[in-house]
DNA sequence: ATGAAAGCGCTAACAG
DNA sequence: CTGTTAGCGCTTTCAT
């Protein structure tokens, strides 16, 4: 059993190819088809169980309504909800979605990237790795529709939607000083990746602001892309030597959150009582884990729908310059931070 | 700057399109292509950047290397750890994977199906609602290479690889009883679909087994399908009447666990003081949140990767029947569970 | 050992 | 108002 094609409606209607293809793209008004002709032809469409062979349309047209989205890895939370989003937010205009997972490997990235690229999806939503840079700047110098998400390159020209990092890292570290904390590690990545650096940088700006010393000792970088297990020792590894004289813990992502929380409890180290934390990103964990954590929380919803409507906008040609949209995070109140007088 | 083609290459190397067509297909060995012809043509390739154009590859060969993914939630814990891992297999095999959420709704599933198969996969991977069962019969008429997973139809002839939800469930209650629990609710799902009868089978069986008697009133179903704020609040109404009279609570799903410890703590239930908790599934907050919860774990990555094998194994007509295939899951044993003695 | 040509299903320019 | 035709890029059969 074949699929049926246009030419077998034409053939059971007795028109030509052209007519059933008007038809069925809806352009019968516009195009003078007599209504009795257009109606037999939809039945007939409808009956034969017609669907459009998509390769020939895509070969034909170059559109596949299809956007491909990269992120580092689609189990974490804060990219599994924004993939979620995404993907409703493309389907009500008509798209579906490809995802992959980068897992943060920048062969793969790049594999990746190319891949999408062969697949010619329509545009693409990426949390870029650094090592996609030339991929992208490749993309850009091509025309590809193209928002960047989380992130994105500084010297690059082009379109991207990402939280306000140094702001928010600032936030977070008033919150802890206002609440008499003075020694604060901040533990983050060991990474180039610009969302990690502004995270760093608002952190510092805090200190500053309020004429706390700047310490090396107490910005602790993790290597990138360890096990959920190498993850926990090398936290347990970085806290010993400074457990005893710190007041707080700033965890800049996710990941690096719940394994310190694996951390911390393996080490026996009190949340707040020995040690205030605050994390950045909420989860299931944080929200309703013992103690409750103190979270900053990015917007994840309005990403994902900015990112999809801006991505749309440049596919329709309808965009004339890169758009770059910054959304403010929320400090979530709860409670993993004491109060110090 | 337009795509190279293979016409682009055999112009510049002065041969016809099928020597081309040949050598980057790396059929040139067994068509007897000269060497030197051979590397020349592979050299400008490079060169020229070429890629082949997946729809014309598509429209001709009607492969695509791309397999659909649907499950209800790629947000969702499980399923996004499932689809990861489905992902980096299929990725191994040189395929790639299209995500669709199905939201458990009834008409956007029977939607992404049919899309799906208008985009040609060359095969699904399939979490089904009971609303897909006309589409996915359908589609085994069709012969289109096809697994189940998580959950299946019961009369229908097809791969599926699940995991033994009854003998799971059994082995819950049946832990919970050795400790000393009588009165044991189980907090399920409202739903015909299979996994959840038989999880309720495999509870009735152990209370069985143990001579416990069977009351009604112990078994919470909850329509399925809420968002996270009134599932905690459906939850509280159907815990707030047996609250006092009760031993154990067995969740059957991560969501209705992660919602259950949401509401438990609203009605400041300790657990396991004032109850004993058992869920199914794992998760971050099941694994580290106080108090860490004992749990029935499903085996994540080797139902994602017999799915992949068996569907692969289909696509390419390695298989001469279905395959159904039952994984064991195991018991977690942490501290949620008291002793009663 | 290599080339010519047909055709996959569809769209759009042009013709009538 | 509808039909004819060319061509998107690729694979494959058949011919040489």
């Amino acid at each position: 059993m074949k699929k049926t094609s246009i030419k077998d409606i034409a053939l059971r209607a007795g028109v030509s190819l052209t007519t059933v293809s008007i038809v069925v793209n809806g352009r019968a008004k516009q195009m003078n088809i007599s209504e009795s002709m257009t109606l037999k032809i939809l039945d007939l469409a409808k009956e034969m169980n017609y669907t459009p062979n998509q390769f020939a349309k895509g070969l034909r047209t170059g559109k596949t309504n299809t956007i491909g989205l990269i992120v580092d890895d689609i189990s974490n939370y804060f990219f599994g909800n924004l993939a979620k989003i995404i993907e409703e937010e493309a389907d009500k205009l008509g798209y579906t979605v490809m995802f992959c997972s980068s897992e943060n490997d920048e062969g793969k990235s790049r594999n990746l990237l190319n891949m999408l690229v062969d697949k010619q999806m329509d545009g693409y939503i990426i949390a870029p790795t650094l090592s996609m840079l030339p991929e992208i700047s490749k993309m850009i110098k091509m025309n590809k529709p193209l928002v960047l998400i989380d992130r994105f390159y500084e010297h690059l020209e082009t379109n991207y939607v990402i939280i306000d990092n140094a702001n928010a890292s600032f936030e977070g570290v008033e919150y802890l000083i206002k609440k008499g904390h003075k020694r604060i590690v901040l533990l983050t990545n060991d990474t180039e990746q610009l969302q990690m650096q502004q995270r760093l940088e608002g952190y510092k700006k805090g200190l500053e602001q309020y004429n706390l010393p700047w310490e090396e000792s107490l910005v602790k970088k993790i290597p990138f892309g360890m096990s959920k297990s190498k993850l926990v020792k090398e936290i347990k590894k970085n806290l010993k030597d400074v457990e005893a004289k710190i007041d707080a813990i700033f965890f800049t992502s996710n990941n690096l959150g719940i394994s310190g929380l694996e951390a911390l409890r393996d080490l026996d180290i009190k949340i707040p009582e020995d040690v205030s934390v605050i994390c950045f990103d909420d989860n299931d964990l944080f929200r309703l884990g013992m103690p409750r954590m103190t979270v900053i929380s990015q917007p994840i919803k309005a990403l994902a729908k900015k990112a999809v409507k801006t991505l749309i906008k440049q596919i329709n040609q309808e965009q004339n310059k890169e758009e770059h949209i910054v959304l403010p995070t929320s400090l979530i109140e709860r409670a993993s931070v004491r109060t110090i007088s």
